[in-house]
RNA sequence: GGUGGGAUGGCCGAGAGGCUGAAGGCACUCGCCUGCUAAGCGAGUAGGGGGGCAUAACCUCCCUCCAGGGUUCGAAUCCCUGUCCCACCGCCA
């Protein structure tokens, strides 16, 4: 949410810095509630003074034993008119409120301007991409011989964009969460939270879900409950309402949480495969830190991302996103994006943003400077660090041998107990592993049922 | 889901229609004093919204005692609804 003050003292600017984001905005319709608001505003806090003068005035004439019947009558009449002031004024607010929850946040002025991702700006690669002495093949098809991956269970369970994983690609993923958290956590000093997956809608509006983008959401329709899309939403809400003292900033949160999203307005793109799913994986961190340092923590926080890539030896690269490429929260944001072989592209693996005091003043969290001083609005940042679904994807393509196997990079060996190639496992194979640990419990003796 | 009890400032806690934005305590900040690891004394310490004004200092008005309604000249205080917390019962991984 902007502040009011910014359409009150210089309009012309803030039309013009607007108009660089996609959409229209009511900006002269807020400048002219706001006025009229505080007109009447101004009005009836005289009328409150004057209540509250005669209301006094009235408790000391009736200690002399006196009804002063003419001046409650007086005091009546006004109580009235304040009541039906007071009526028109909330309604003014919650329309410049309603009218304020669907504009944009701001882009920081070192973003580049321009209408869709043809402008954003490459800022760093790391990696190049592998060359193949084959043709490599997509993820599904790799996932599926290899019988990690099962999409048409995941329909069959659900519906489409859903996918099952299987063995040593549910392994994978677990690796993955465990790989990243313990990343985040013991190197990067971020602390770890499990937040509920399901929200209320305060929490929704807080970061900027709701209202404009319902849409998008998995409602629960008999509670005032959403899946969350992402853990940026718990994370950044846990301060909702709060004052922090500012020696507790910045502070720096990381969770594992699975998301859920409706890929509304998303039909036809990204069909095959897990790239797009209803529900997928991630690693998400959050930091909430005072105005001055949330440029230097957004670099921050995106290097810390791309820890995850570099470690895992995928090729990636950072890019600025551009005005008309931004999300609706952020100030400033940076992509990575991680090769994927068989599309012959770089396609988003994380979003790192810093969304300035836009949400600090949606969730009303501020901090104390040190001293006692002011209370300000708190600067909020978050990033995917990473999305465990499309690294997987990439491990996948990018680590893929000749003979069909996927070769595990060496950080994730120890995660996976040991196993460093994902071969298809016979079934002789796995009957034989399943049977050991039965052995070892119950010896061969026969078993009843627990 | 049922019954009962609660919700007051950073924290504890009083208040039971009228100078109560709120006693008292704790905590914190500043000052004074004391020469010894700390005591004593004094002062101060909520948030928001208007107006004056330079988006400073300062002045002024209004609102806020969980939230929303209601009664009243006047509500932290009375009434209604909701939310959350605690206890017991029921159910349950």
């Amino acid at each position: 949410m902007l502040d009011i003050r910014l359409f009150r003292e210089n309009p012309e600017e803030l039309k013009r810095i607007l108009g660089s984001r996609n959409g229209n905005f009511p900006v002269d319709e807020i400048i002219s509630l706001d006025s009229q608001r505080r007109e009447i505003l101004t009005l009836t806090d005289e009328l409150k003074a004057e209540r509250n003068r005669g209301s006094r005035a009235i408790a000391e004439i009736k200690k002399t034993g006196t009804e002063p019947l003419e001046l409650m009558e007086k005091m009546r009449a006004i109580g009235e008119e304040i009541k039906k002031n007071d009526t028109r004024i909330a309604e003014h607010e919650s329309s410049i409120q309603n009218l304020l929850l669907e504009i944009p946040n701001l882009p920081h002025a070192s973003v580049p301007v321009g209408d869709d991702e043809a402008a954003n700006v490459e800022v760093r690669s790391f990696g190049t991409p592998r060359e193949f002495d084959f043709e490599p093949k997509a993820h599904w098809d790799i996932g599926e011989e290899l019988g990690i991956l099962d999409f048409e269970r995941g329909v069959r369970l659900a519906e489409s964009r859903f996918t099952v994983l299987k063995g040593a690609g549910a392994r994978l993923s677990r690796a993955l969460i465990n790989f990243m958290l313990n990343v985040h956590t013991l190197e990067h000093g971020f602390l770890e939270i499990e937040p509920p997956f399901l929200v209320n809608s305060e929490t929704m509006k807080g970061t900027g879900q709701l209202p404009k983008f319902a849409e998008d959401l998995y409602s629960c329709s008999s509670d005032d409950l959403w899946l969350i899309p992402t853990a940026e939403v718990p994370l950044t809400n846990l301060h909702r309402e709060e004052i922090i003292p500012e020696e507790d900033l910045p502070l720096c949160y990381t969770a594992y949480t699975p998301c859920f999203r409706r890929e509304a307005g998303s039909h036809g793109r990204d069909v095959r495969g897990m790239l797009r799913q209803h529900q997928f994986d991630k690693v998400e961190l959050v930091k909430i830190c005072s105005p001055e340092d949330s440029f230097d923590e957004l670099e921050s926080l995106t290097l810390a991302a791309e820890q995850i890539l570099v470690r895992l030896g995928l090729p990636f690269r950072t890019v600025a996103l551009s005005t008309g490429d931004m999300g609706f929260s952020a100030s400033k944001t940076y992509d990575l994006e991680v090769w994927l072989p068989s599309q012959h592209k770089y396609r988003e693996i994380s979003s790192c943003s810093n969304c300035g005091d836009f949400q600090a003043r949606r969730m009303n969290t501020r901090f104390r400077t040190k001293g006692g001083g002011r209370v300000q609005f708190v600067h909020t940042l978050n990033g995917s660090g990473i999305a465990v679904g499309r690294c997987l994807i990439a491990i996948l393509e990018n680590y893929q041998t000749k003979e069909g196997s996927v070769v595990i990079p060496e950080v994730l060996v120890p995660y996976m107990d040991g196993v460093s190639v994902i071969e298809r496992p016979s079934k002789k194979c796995q009957r034989t592993a399943k049977m050991s640990w039965v052995k070892r419990l119950f010896g061969t003796a026969k078993m009843s049922s627990p």
